[in-house]
DNA sequence: GGCTGCATGTAAGTCGTTACATGATTTA
DNA sequence: TAAATCATGTAACGACTTACATGCAGCC
């Protein structure tokens, strides 16, 4: 579960929602969006292509022939029934999307959901990080206490790393709840 | 390279160091350290401890028999030659060593090695966050611009979490350069 | 005219997880 | 005494990367 593939799927339905686009493109976009660390191969993301063809998710289209006669390359397309199974994918929020990388694809595709999708899914992230950090610190009472200092800078540090990404996610919940409509009211100073 | 496996010997050995252990315990603490994302099966660290047993880096020690009769825990020990190979490890920092994983586990470890590899391991990791920092944004400026709301902010973010980062990493540096032999000085006020 | 980057693919092999199998020990 | 957790393993399946293969296009 949770996929590298599904998540390849996902993306490359959001990204040619946006609008045509060919495999090389598509990687390098993809390798921007999600590329904080690994790296999308052409051996993932050619079969990928393929298999989404044939699932008849996408099309090819007509090569795009600027002035010089360009060498062909495979542009593709959502198909109707790629939009569907996208939609369906944004909307089946499942516990796979509060992980990582499948988290990062459907927020930078949250424009093409509803708010309450959006919510869910802000708000699954959320729980799902502070369950983390509830179980991490019980863990770190009962075990070590101080012992390697470089050990527990390293704890500290990541501690501080997933309250923040917290922090950062109640600020777009109470945005996505106060004012994408209205012009941000803010009567809450800070957080 | 950068294997997942190589990354578990490193954790292993750092972890006997500090004192003998079982499998069990060692899944335990492992996935403390470098839990924030993945966990490690035991599909993974059972081999890898018979590996490790074979290439005569640990070795098992006689069952913790406590009080009532304890069910027999095969605790392992490294030994000198583990301890060799450890070290080797720590020392000959490569590429590797700036990747995400590998980086954690070594940091962890850092009270086993000496001033010197600390800072070749914090310099190039920053120098390697800096480097991804400088291509990110380069490519932003070239692609997109605005478009897609949220994608936007999720960059955003991510580039502000590696800034911090690189901050991070600067203090530490600093820090190293700064007061560890002595008694820490601290002439910046700070945190 | 050669090198770098664009562009598309495939095959093999590795690596690691998933699922299964087993049983002891503590706790409710 | 049933359930949860401790504890140790293994085998098979499948995903993903690596390396290979190929050729066009633009730049120096």
């Amino acid at each position: 579960m949770a996929r590298r593939a599904d998540t390849i799927e996902l993306a490359v339905l959001g990204l040619l929602h946006e609008g045509p686009m060919h495999g090389y493109e598509l990687r390098k976009r993809l390798n921007l969006m999600l590329g904080w660390g690994r790296v999308l191969s052409y051996g993932s993301l050619y079969p990928a292509l393929k298999k989404m063809l044939r699932a008849n998710l996408i099309t090819e289209v007509a090569t795009t022939t600027t002035p010089t006669s360009r060498r062909p390359r495979i542009v593709y397309e959502v198909t109707a029934a790629g939009n569907e199974h996208f939609q369906r994918l944004m909307t089946e929020v499942g516990p796979t999307a509060w992980e990582d990388d499948n988290f990062d694809i459907r927020f930078a595709f949250f424009s093409s959901t509803d708010m309450e999708i959006r919510l869910r899914v802000l708000e699954g992230r959320r729980s799902r990080l502070q369950e983390r950090l509830a179980r991490v610190q019980g863990e770190l009472e009962r075990t070590q206490a101080e012992v390697n200092r470089y050990a527990a800078e390293l704890q500290r540090h990541g501690v501080e790393s997933v309250e923040r990404e917290v922090r950062w996610l109640s600020d777009l919940i109470q945005a996505e709840r106060g004012g994408p409509p209205a012009t941000a009211p803010a009567p809450s100073p800070h957080d």
